[in-house]
DNA sequence: TTCTTTTGTAACAATGTTGTAACCCGTTTG
DNA sequence: CAAACGGGTTACAACATTGTTACAAAAGAA
């Protein structure tokens, strides 16, 4: 964090805080970050079924983060008229300007993870 | 994410996949991204007060999760003996190997953050 | 006609997490 | 003697989150 970023942090007024504490808060919620790695993995459009499938929970909770993704703009939801029907999840640009930050995190997370084998 | 780490990622035995869910679950919990902002914005050892009042949270969660970051070796606690007591916390070598991607997450926080003013 | 599929939503009980208030240590100050 | 400091811990009540179950919609297959 450069010295400017500090500093701007520092003294920032209250509604940009809340902003940053929204983002976190987000980011923080339970298979937030696991969805956006396998959406990170293959940025390809992906279906809801396959993000659940990879992440391992309910629909219920899939579908909740996802709706919160894409409220923040960060996933955008295809639906097509289908039988039955389909839904494809893709990362927006805001999004994938994240990336690079995840993918280097996931890579820290997966280097710790080999050595406590 | 390297097409490498990819397939190591699908093709991963379950113990190294719970590793990895734990450190997850670990950066997911309330106030941890907080936590690891105030020691990264400034790598100086820092006091427990300190951290409780920047992250702005109860002394009951400050503490638990500095606990559960010394325990998984993110974080160093050191006491001394002054009266009143005095308790110094730094990000170990493994924590400052986040560093640059926590970093780079910040950032994209806080322009986010601009953004939605 | 009934079953099957995908993608959800609603209600609800179980579980998990948080903050609050009270209290601990040990020494110095009033 | 009593209060006060920093750095916590404990118990507990309040709150938040999760998974489970049931349900829906639309059309083609059995």
């Amino acid at each position: 964090m450069s010295q400017l970023q500090s500093q701007r942090m520092a003294s920032m007024c209250d509604s940009a805080r809340s902003h940053v504490d929204d983002l976190l808060v987000l980011l923080s919620k339970s298979k937030m970050l696991n969805i956006l790695y396998v959406m990170n993995c293959d940025p390809t459009p992906i279906r809801f079924s396959e993000i659940k499938k990879r992440v391992n929970s309910s629909s219920t909770t899939v579908a909740r983060r996802l709706g919160e993704l894409e409220a923040h703009g960060l996933v955008t939801r295809t639906a097509y008229a289908t039988v039955p029907a389909t839904v494809e999840y893709t990362l927006t640009e805001d999004a994938i300007a994240l990336q690079p930050s995840l993918e280097s995190m996931f890579e820290w997370v997966l280097n710790r993870a080999d050595n406590a084998l």
